[in-house]
DNA sequence: GCTTGACCTTCCAGTTGCTGGAAGGTCGAT
DNA sequence: ATCGACCTTCCAGCAACTGGAAGGTCAAGC
């Protein structure tokens, strides 16, 4: 398939894809006409690599996230360590954003029209655990 | 507080913090030295810039979350909206973060190994729902 | 078969969000 | 008074896109 339906299914901006390409997250095939041919399993990476971004890993992480799906690394043991850091940083995240959402839940509803300047609820929450 | 230890309070350099105030999300009070003394409210907004950035937000959604915080906003009603917006896209997140997660572990743990090109279970999960 | 419009290509410049380094001022302790 | 660890501004560079120009390709319609 042609880089815009890629860009529709993947949710990326075909500018996007085509940097991925040059910094060698992707190597789609080229037809006769030198245009890329994306097959399916570009589109899943290009999926994943749209999602980890928007979660705030760099494209750095996303690259050794990536690696992760390929098999030559799959079958290597240190990459376990990788992914096993990646998934403490997921927790994480996930725990932040998790708290995120009780602080802006408290705003809208428990702090909405209040004018006191120092919210005690948000002070504390915004103090972190 | 001079920035240094905002800096460390926040978890966020004191170059990062400069360029905050560069683009105007945070004003702290200057001291006869010229230097900028940061009260424990311009850290609370700190440590919140620094989990959203992390987490995905830009910097243009982060003011907007920031402004939640301010009194003004909390008692406007249109802000709501954004809050609710904000809260839509932090579900996502959560909801994009723990798939990932279990994407991961079953690359540890289920797939660990498996030479097999094409596991069908990460083709799946990269699909998306 | 030729044109039209929607694709695709490369290349280069600009933006966002930092990040590092230079050059110099301030402060607390020895 | 001077040393080191702070702080200041300014300017340059990097990461990760993003937009636009200039031009090639392709399928549809006349």
């Amino acid at each position: 398939m042609n880089i815009g339906e890629a860009s529709e299914r993947s949710g990326l901006p075909s500018k996007t894809i085509r940097y991925y390409e040059d910094i060698g997250l992707i190597r789609p095939e080229r037809g006769g006409n030198g245009y890329r041919d994306y097959a399916a399993s570009d589109v899943h990476k290009l999926r994943f690599l749209q999602r980890s971004r928007g979660l705030g890993f760099s494209v750095e992480e996303c690259r050794q996230l990536l690696a992760l799906y390929e098999d030559k690394a799959r079958a290597s043991a240190d990459v376990k360590d990788i992914a096993e850091t990646k998934l403490g940083e997921i927790d994480r995240k996930i725990r932040e954003l998790t708290e995120l959402r009780r602080t802006l839940e408290h705003l809208v509803h428990a702090c909405h029209g209040n004018d006191r300047p120092d919210c005690p609820i948000l002070e504390q929450l915004s103090d972190g655990r």
